[in-house]
DNA sequence: GTATCTATCTTAACACTGTTTAGATAGGGC
DNA sequence: GCCCTATCTAAACAGTGTTAAGATAGATAC
């Protein structure tokens, strides 16, 4: 009654009336904004209004589907964890040694990081998160678990010592990645500035876990 | 004539009237409420406002001496890079070879950001800082340097390669501590979990950097 | 000793934020 | 046709960082 059925008429501040909704497409719909925002401002400048927002929809609308900002961006980390164990398992997939694969799968690490800074830090923002989230530590453990199979094979020896050489592989080039992203390596900012990064992880990939037979 | 002069009248919300504003100690009071919130909530749970109101001050008063709250939270910041790099120092003073002394420091750094978190991962939000002050930029620097004095006398070759030893030094256990702060290595919460914890960094560090001869 | 000047701090307001409550709306099942 | 449930909106609340304007006190000048 009081509202006719013009369907162009509600768009006086929403972007996207998107026909559909009530049809289940709010949480993509949701998730893709938060996305958008990681890549262009990064994980501070993410807002849960804001991916309302750009979603067209009130400011309460996501806490229907993701009870919170944190649920909302549990589920961007987890599309995440999966993007990067993807990654991972296909830097590995086109080498044949183990030192070859765990060379690329460093730089696809820390190039997954620089490609998608404000995700990557997401991911690893826990206070930000619903850290205790089963399907959250799942997706984190089998992008984990793609190093370990390619370290388990380098080392060969008992699996303790696999644990403890994945865990020296995950910390250098997550500690490179993060550094990186702080500017500590150089300016992550400029073209020039990631290559210069990369080239410089190439080096430190070499060192600790030379390709070639001799050491240092 | 409005207000007698009668000094305890002024306590009804402040908690510390603190005589001796007016005198400049507010800027070191603010600091110190800043680093008590970080010990207590993380540097996710800083406000301005908390700040302020434990330093027994308007919200706007810490704008007159720091400008914003970057301003401030990087003083404190500047302020954690001494203490780490104090620690990194004391910590390689304490042994002889090259290799004891890079142990010494890697478990160091990663003690220094157990102990305090809050303050540690403030230190690497550039966006939280005001990354481009000069005396942060030292501080930082200052810190990496004591990794890579006692890196050059590790590698003992090409300023290059020590360059790219210390990157990899620094990033593993940077890396390390950061993942830990996540949960990645079991609860950092308790102490046994942090025991565990550093039992871990003891034998990542002992695969890189083997003290005695024999490498893996 | 009084007046002025400057650093320091407060009050009040603004535009934001995340979250909750209650109510409106629409689509599917009976 | 009716009802029921999922979905979304509107409005409000407490809290945030920051700014503008005004008050206050300490030191300085005369």
């Amino acid at each position: 009654m009081k509202k006719q059925a013009s369907p162009a008429k509600r768009s006086t501040t929403r972007p996207k009336p998107a026909p559909g909704y009530h049809h289940g497409e709010l949480q993509e719909a949701l998730i893709a904004a938060s996305e958008a925002i990681l890549a262009e401002q990064g994980a501070e400048g993410f807002t849960l209004r804001e991916a309302a927002r750009r979603a067209g929809v009130s400011p309460a609308a996501p806490s229907h589907h993701f009870g919170n900002a944190p649920g909302l961006l549990t589920e961007v980390a987890i599309r995440g964890y999966d993007a990067l164990a993807d990654a991972l398992r296909e830097a590995a997939s086109g080498k044949q040694g183990p030192r070859d694969k765990l060379h690329a799968q460093g730089l696809a690490y820390v190039e997954f990081a620089l490609r998608h800074p404000g995700r990557f830090q997401m991911m690893f923002a826990n206070k930000r998160l619903v850290a205790d989230d089963a399907r959250l530590r799942q997706a984190s453990r089998a992008a984990g678990h793609a190093f370990e199979i390619v370290v388990a094979e380098l080392v060969g020896s008992t699996p303790k010592q696999a644990k403890t050489a994945a865990a020296a592989a995950w910390s250098t080039v997550h500690g490179f990645a993060k550094l990186a992203l702080e500017d500590k390596f150089g300016s992550v900012k400029t073209d020039g500035g990631r290559r210069e990064i990369i080239m410089t992880l190439d080096q430190v990939l070499n060192y600790l876990w030379p390709v070639s037979g001799a050491r240092r």
